[in-house]
DNA sequence: ATGAAGATGAAT
DNA sequence: TTCATCTTCATC
């Protein structure tokens, strides 16, 4: 039986403390989808976060309510999601890197064209692609279809580590992953943390 | 109006 | 390491 839904108040809170709970949700896109192993985390405060310097059209979402979808478009090719958190205003987000592939594995493997289960959703790109996440998405509820996200039934070992592709902001408390997973976007870090 | 950089991925 | 590909945003 399916686990309960995680409401848009999830969000409603600091973006750090949303991260790591967030690991091992299930997310779905029109019932495609797996569990959540990697993200990172996106404070309005951080240099590297969209928002920092202040709203504009592609980020408007992030400045709305949490629990909202952010889809942006990343060097002119790919797309990535992100979910909105904390408090109205706040613009903070967590983008979506990895999941390992548990419904609509098919789809997944025709939309990426790919047959290895572990090249299907492990990157923030590859994962949209496989969902079918575009701009359409954007500014989207995530507790109501196409979305649908899951609670986690387990807690996996979470560690910590730097961000990838950032290189202001490098401490090690923005990117969160499942410790044991081989469906992350790359390895773990030496100096992850719990 | 213009240009430089970019929260990536795949191939070499 | 290179390159594809093109939107976004700051600046001129």
């Amino acid at each position: 039986m399916p686990s309960p839904r995680l409401r848009r108040s999830f969000f409603d809170r600091p973006v750090l403390k949303v991260a790591p709970d967030l690991i091992g949700a299930t997310l779905l896109v029109d019932g495609v989808g797996g569990v959540i192993v990697e993200l990172e985390a996106y404070h309005h405060t951080e240099p590297a976060a969209h928002s920092f310097n202040g709203r504009t059209e592609r980020n408007a979402v992030m400045f709305g309510p949490a629990g909202y979808v952010y889809v942006y478009r990343s060097y002119g090719i790919h797309w990535c999601v992100n979910f909105v958190c904390e408090e109205e205003g706040s613009a903070s987000a967590v983008l979506i890197r990895a999941l390992q592939p548990t419904h609509g594995l098919p789809a997944m493997r025709r939309r990426r064209g790919l047959q290895e289960e572990r090249a299907l959703c492990s990157g923030p790109g590859k994962l949209c692609q496989a969902l079918g996440v575009t701009r359409e998405h954007d500014g989207l509820a995530l507790d109501v279809p196409p979305f649908r996200l899951e609670e986690r039934v387990e807690v996996p070992e979470i560690v910590a580590g730097s961000r990838i592709g950032i290189t202001r902001g490098t401490e090690l408390n923005w990117r969160y992953m499942d410790a044991g997973s081989p469906y992350l976007s790359r390895a773990v870090p030496r100096e992850a943390k719990p």
